[in-house]
DNA sequence: CGGCCAAATTTTGTTTACAATTTTAAGCAA
DNA sequence: TTGCTTAAAATTGTAAACAAAATTTGGCCG
């Protein structure tokens, strides 16, 4: 497939707007609207649905049509469960093998978030925060870790996660973790890394069940 | 999309084929060709393969054409080491929740493994040890560690683990390791669970390496 | 013999058309 | 109004046809 072929066009479009929550979860996806929306064939927008289906984006209805994949409470749990399971991993191993230029990406990423929350660029430290966490995932170098994290959706998590964080006190706290989790895997101090990390977490948790 | 679609069906197909390696990875998977196989139009088999291709079980080529994913040393690696990260996970929810009605299936599962092993039925075995480690996961009682699971596509990697254990020895270590893993969970010792798993995995790379 | 160019073939990308199914709407009687 | 039946519209599933691109083939020249 070429990457500039209309399917993967009208791919790449339904996709985004699947991960920035335009779709909500549960609508139905109609080939001849986006067929048209997009300016491509039907066809185009089947394969894109179909990859999608792949990717588990969206689910196949038993008489057929595409619809958005729905997120129920019982997943937001289990992604959370997931995430931790994978991010500490790929604490483990970037704690091995984690560069110096690596942890001053992290550093500039905290400074980012630190700077946006300041000024108020709350959906702008949202995807620092987002960033920060691809970025230690990254530094597992397990490429195959990185797409099981990226196959899980983290970002349509950290949607809803994000929506519940509404306090200045989360932000600042945040900021510490991330700050705390690098300045750990700098000094090579792993036991405090993973702890700061389970304590991220179970925070984040009780801040959206609040 | 109706189950029993034509799509559906030739998608079946091809992802059994590359999952049991009928099809070996790099091959070219024209769409001429499956839809008279599987007698089904082009159209149906370019879905299939789109699908496959949100699965990353087969990949694009940038001039057009799909081709199976291949899988380099390296990729053998990083496999193992999400394994790990994911079947440690799973243990771990495992150890909280597993009811006696798991415990048994396991055991049964060790049972039929022994079995097969001493009337010498190893591709038998083989499928035992990795309902085996399918069954654990499930006991994690987390749908979507489950499904990340199922997308690392462990059966490819386990296959190839597979032709390497060529030796009695190994089966027999295999076997007692399983069985250490189900008792320390009955008995909630959740250490030594881990510990044996983790033994488990390091001897099995190290009996690839060889 | 080997490299290179062009024609022929194969293969994919895209569109259109049609059939089958599902959903919606309308009419009608209780 | 409500529920049912049936017609109409919308939507998906399937196939065929055509265009574009890539691959192979075969011959030509050095």
């Amino acid at each position: 497939m070429k990457t500039d072929s209309s399917a993967n066009r009208v791919y790449s479009e339904i996709r985004r707007n699947i991960l920035t929550s335009q779709l909500q979860p549960g609508v139905r996806l109609k080939e001849d609207a986006w067929a048209k929306r997009s300016s491509v064939s039907r066809m185009a927008v089947r394969e894109a649905l179909t990859r999608l289906l792949g990717e588990k984006l969206v689910v196949a209805g038993k008489k057929g049509g595409y619809f958005v994949k729905p997120m129920t409470e019982q997943d937001v749990h289990a992604i959370r469960e997931l995430r931790e399971i994978l991010e500490l991993g790929a604490l483990r191993l970037a704690h091995k093998k984690i560069t110096k230029e690596q942890v001053a990406t992290l550093e500039k990423i905290c400074d980012d978030f630190t700077a946006m929350t300041k000024q108020g660029y709350y959906s702008g430290a949202c995807e620092a925060d987002i960033k920060f966490h691809e970025t230690l995932m990254n530094c597992s170098g397990n490429e195959k870790l990185i797409e099981a994290y990226q196959a899980s959706h983290i970002p349509l998590f950290h949607l809803k996660m994000g929506r519940s964080r509404l306090f200045m006190d989360d932000y600042d706290l945040t900021d510490q973790e991330h700050r705390r989790i690098v300045k750990a895997l700098k000094t090579k101090n792993l036991k405090l890394a993973e702890e700061t990390m389970i304590k991220h977490f179970a925070r984040g948790e009780a801040t959206v069940l609040e």
